[in-house]
RNA sequence: GCCGGAGUGGCGAAAUGGUUUACGCGCACGACUCAAAAUCGUGUAGAGGCAACUCUAUGUGGGUUCAAGUCCCACCUCCGGCACCA
């Protein structure tokens, strides 16, 4: 087998001796310990200017240790800040790149409950298993600046993060019915629900009321939505992400402008306002200006109006009985939009709509959700789909408000200005054959198509107008009205036949023959146009050749609703039934008709309140105090950590209550206020906390006194690039930015965003297509990689694979490919001319700056230089490592040629390749006679003027087709280059017997001939 | 339904509007070998042709351009996210 690799030769590469090697020696030495630590001791107050070197602050979202350990898909974003990091050092950034471990929460306290550990001790076993598999792969981190969540040294920080937040009021105890897992027994935050199960182990999730601690995240909504898109001074954007990760975290935000609208409640003969504890139905509408349209109004089965409507309603127990199904449902059931909408009304009251006064029944509906705007919606059916539904099924009045507004912005049907504008109603007949499934239309000889129109007149209906048309241009006369399609269109054009602006109200009936029963028509009706019949296939395409009124458009759309009794049309158009709003834009009147009606202009968010509260032992205390005379109380800071104490039992409770409720020595304390009696709050926090903030504690991870010191924290912040998951995209990376935005603006921190650039690594999927999981038994383990085929290999391979943000299956064959390339360049290396270490002493010749500058490289190895370090900075990492494996071709090539290789040509290639494969280059430099770490070196710099070949190709194109090539003197003048290729007897071919009418000469690259 | 992203060889993929298929895998043939493995070399989009060469190909259909994988319009398919948010 292929993928074996066999027992090794004496000086063959043997990766497993090399790695070990160097991982220890680099850890003796110290040799990624970030250069501020070695400043610090200094008594200086300007810590920035310690710093001769510019700071690169980059990132790893930290992992979870699982019991699982990690898989080959895990390490790859790590592969690619450790190449990263290296680059930036060898280029003279003073780098900080840190690891740590999140480790609080669910996951790990089921899986230790089911192993019947203590989670504790659990989570130290999976800490130093990762930490084993993390070093195995040569990773650069600064080991000494490790943090890990449970640390009661790190969560003391964590726990005082949030008594400022409870200080400022962004937290509080809230009763209401939130995400519970019955299988978890916790409370659940919104972003931790999934298609309405647990995101941890896939239960449907509960509605329970109960006692938790909330975190006000939506006062932070309008800053961080408006944080996506804020600049710094200098105009660059402060979070420089992905447009996908903006977008969702938009959408997560949800904003949406609107109105809130007061509907007065008439009870019994009283009006709402005029009754004691009577309250008017406040909604929320993006809406406003189907006002009029409003045909009745919902409740949300949990909204607090319903009880207080309900004692004066009529069938009261009808409703309860609704209320109490309602609340047995699952989110799953209550939010699939699919399903049929139910509800029942509130008889014995109406609510008045503000625009016209009239009376309107009020409805429970679970359509409605009680934590989204007011909890209480104003339903208009015509032009709201949920509204529709379920008007259609309790048979409530649809009343169309808004008609679509089709307004040609041709040259030819623009409306002209100076031009009178006729008022008209217009009939459209859809008629179908009395057996067949064809309709009449009407070939205009102008050039116009359509189906039968005609204006109708004052004193007639639409009905009469058009079976009136019909006989007068057809002769049809016995016709059947089936129903009428689309509402109304307005029509709004310039009727070149008239000179005449027309603004027509248009009406669509649908009609069939019974049988051809005909008139005769008038002489002028046939001069005016043909009747045809058209089978379906045949109308939409002939509707598209012209219009009578504007463009076709109204027709499409009529057509297109032909069959569907299934609508209501939510878009834009110009109102109609909406009194003195009648044939404004929709769009337009949004504002103006909040006000007329009392109404408030406001913003919504989706994003809800985060629920900060676990009943579970595994994760941080909520450093709070209950006391019966002071109510809620801070403990001091002087008291933090709270520390999670050792309990024996720490199953959950499945109660509300947390384990350590159960614990009365720790429960019990005094009040810090009054020295009373009081009890601790026994909730701890969610997985997502540690995380909110652990960045900054990287940066300054051993001081007792702060949480980060604000200078060393104004010198590394923000972080410059974080690589992680998508799958963070609306959790961890809104709740760290939230964290964020509030220590800066309480001056804890000196940036409004924590994470300048943003990239995701794509997934590592198993060979056979699917997540890697134990579940499938498809699981790669690095362990295994590293051991048959080196850490060097495994690094190169993921970083080839494909786009780093792409995910890509595993191939374990396909990464011979890159151990092959390793082996070429292991032996190279043995081709290397042998340099005089006397009289040659690369150390110190190396040391000069810009060397490779001076000296006469070839132009690939310049242009490796710049491309390598180009796809680097861009994360180009599968291109990357593919210029590798050109240089190391064309290092070969030479080879052959001259049969040894360059000493300073191969150091420069080492120096490349060893960001991506650290063990080897080291250990390859060290044979040149280095004393040095190559990790230490500088990146080589790229002399532009030396990219330049000697010989260029130019391609001859004729009429945009390549015909020849030739190779030329990069230096030749365009002139000579021309006459070369006229001359040229294949050119001549192509173009013999033509006229040249053009010719694009692009000088290095190609000549583009055009004929006649 | 809405919002993103992507469709290029047998496969992973590459390509500032300028030779489509770099680099790697796989495959075929050859060299080395008693043989195999490893290694090295050559070839490898499709069709036609002995060949030189020609034609056709970047999901589909149009368009802009001397020139389109790349820009514009319409559509199809797949992936990811959101979804009764009024």
């Amino acid at each position: 087998m292929k993928k074996d690799i066999k027992a090794q030769k004496i000086n063959e590469y043997d990766h497993l001796k090399i790695e070990k090697k160097w991982q220890k020696k680099w850890s003796a030495l110290k040799l990624y310990k970030t250069k501020e630590e070695k400043n610090k001791n200094k008594k200086t107050d300007d810590f920035t200017s310690e710093s001769e070197a510019k700071k690169f602050y980059i990132l790893d979202m930290f992992p979870y240790p699982s019991g699982e350990g990690l898989h080959v898909g895990h390490p790859k974003g790590y592969i690619a800040t450790d190449i990263y990091s290296r680059f930036k050092r060898m280029q003279g950034y003073n780098v900080l790149h840190p690891m740590g471990f999140d480790a609080f929460g669910l996951p790990a306290e089921n899986y230790a409950i089911k192993m019947k550990m203590n989670p504790a001790d659990m989570t130290a076993k999976n800490v130093k298993r990762y930490k084993e598999q993390l070093e195995i792969l040569g990773f650069d981190y600064d080991w000494s600046r490790e943090v890990n969540t449970t640390d009661p040294k790190y969560y003391k920080w964590t726990q005082w993060i949030f008594l400022q937040l409870f200080k400022k009021g962004l937290a509080y105890e809230s009763y209401e019915p939130i995400n519970w897992c019955p299988s978890c027994k916790t409370g659940l935050a919104n972003e931790d629900v999934e298609d309405g199960k647990c995101e941890r182990c896939g239960t449907v999730v509960e509605k329970k009321p109960m006692r938790q601690w909330v975190l006000k995240i939506t006062d932070y909504a309008e800053k961080l939505l408006a944080g996506i898109d804020e600049k710094d001074a200098n105009g660059k954007p402060l979070l420089d992400w992905p447009d996908s990760i903006k977008e969702l975290q938009r959408n997560w935000i949800g904003k949406s402008e609107g109105a809130e609208i007061d509907f007065k409640v008439k009870i019994a003969d009283k009006i709402s306002d005029k009754i004691p504890n009577g309250k008017n139905i406040k909604v929320f509408t993006t809406r406003p200006d189907t006002i009029f349209g409003v045909t009745y109004v919902v409740l949300a089965p949990e909204s607090p109006l319903v009880s207080e409507f309900i004692n004066s309603a009529l069938n009261k127990s009808e409703i309860e009985k609704y209320i109490s199904e309602a609340k047995k449902k699952t989110e799953i059931d209550r939010t699939d939009a699919k399903k049929e909408k139910t509800g029942v009304e509130i008889k014995g009251i109406k609510a008045i709509n503000p625009a016209n006064n009239e009376e309107i029944p009020v409805y429970v509906a679970d359509y409605v959700l009680a934590e989204y705007g007011t909890g209480a919606v104003m339903a208009v059916p015509a032009h709201d789909e949920r509204d529709w539904q379920f008007a259609k099924k309790y048979n409530l009045p649809v009343k169309d408000v808004i008609a679509p507004y089709f307004f040609d912005n041709t040259e030819n049907s623009r409306p002209r200005e100076g031009l009178e504008t006729v008022n008209r109603r217009v009939a459209v007949g859809i008629l179908k054959h009395w057996s067949e499934d064809k309709y009449i239309m009407l070939d205009w000889k102008n050039g116009w198509t359509g189906f039968i129109t005609g204006g109708v007149e004052e004193n007639e209906s639409i009905d009469e107008g058009i079976k009136r048309e019909i006989i007068e241009e057809t002769g049809y006369k016995n016709v059947k009205i089936i129903k009428r399609i689309g509402g109304v269109t307005i029509n709004h054009f310039y009727a070149p036949h008239k000179e005449k602006n027309q603004f027509i109200e248009t009406h669509c009936v649908y009609l069939e023959l019974v049988n051809d029963d005909r008139l005769p028509v008038s002489e002028e009706e046939i001069k005016k146009h043909s009747v045809l019949w058209k089978n379906k296939e045949e109308v939409l395409p002939f509707l598209k050749k012209g219009s009578p009124m504007g463009d076709s458009r109204y027709s499409e759309f009529f057509w297109e609703h032909l069959n569907t009794d299934n609508y209501s049309y939510v878009g834009s158009g110009n109102l109609i039934n909406s009194g003195n709003f009648n044939g404004r834009n929709s769009n337009e009147v949004m504002k103006e008709i909040t006000k007329s009606i009392g109404g408030e202009w406001v913003n919504k968010y989706k994003l809800r309140e985060w629920v900060f509260s676990r009943q579970r032992y595994w994760g941080e205390p909520i450093p709070l105090i209950h006391c019966e005379k002071c109510g809620v109380t801070a403990v001091p800071d002087k008291d933090l950590p709270v520390k999670l104490p050792k309990v024996k039992f720490y199953e959950p409770t499945g109660t509300g209550e947390s384990p350590l409720a159960g614990i009365a020595k720790w429960v019990n304390v005094k009040c810090p206020e009054c020295k009373g009696k009081a009890k601790r709050e026994t909730n701890t926090m969610p997985q997502w906390a540690g995380s909110s903030w652990y960045y900054l504690r990287y940066m300054d991870p051993k001081n007792s006194k702060v949480f980060v010191d604000p200078k060393i924290e104004k010198f590394w912040s923000p972080v410059d690039l974080y690589v992680g998951g998508a799958e963070h995209a609306t959790r961890h990376l809104i709740y760290a930015r939230f964290w964020h935005r509030f220590l800066y603006d309480n001056g804890f921190v000196s940036t409004p965003e924590p994470f300048r650039k943003l990239q995701h690594v794509g997934l590592i999927m198993a060979e056979d297509g699917r997540k890697m999981s134990k579940r499938w038994s498809n699981v790669v383990n690095p362990d295994d990689i590293v051991k048959t085929y080196g850490a060097d290999t495994m690094r190169l391979y993921e970083m080839f694979m494909g786009p780093f943000d792409q995910s890509i299956a595993w191939n374990t064959s396909s990464m011979v490919g890159t151990r092959r390339f390793l082996e070429r360049v292991w032996r190279a290396s043995e081709k290397v001319e042998k340099v005089n270490s006397k009289k040659n002493n690369i150390k110190n010749e190396f040391d000069k700056k810009n060397f490779e500058k001076e000296k006469d490289l070839p132009p690939y190895i310049h242009k490796a230089i710049k491309k390598v370090g180009e796809d680097i900075s861009d994360m180009k990492y599968n291109t990357a490592v593919s210029t590798l494996m050109i240089a190391l071709n064309e290092i070969e090539k030479s080879l052959e040629k001259s049969g040894q290789i360059s000493s300073l040509e191969f150091s420069v290639f080492l120096k490349l390749l060893a960001p991506f494969a650290p063990h080897m280059s080291e250990e390859l430099w060290m044979n040149l006679g280095n004393k040095n770490s190559i990790h230490l070196e500088s990146w080589p710099v790229c002399d532009e003027s030396k990219l330049i070949e000697k010989n260029v190709k130019i391609i001859v194109q004729i009429n945009g087709k390549v015909r020849w090539s030739l190779e030329v003197d990069s230096a030749l003048s365009k002139e000579k280059i021309e006459t070369l290729i006229m001359e040229n007897e294949i050119v001549k071919k192509w173009i013999s017997g033509k006229k040249i009418i053009k010719q694009i000469f692009i000088p290095g690259k190609l000549l583009s001939i055009v004929t006649d």
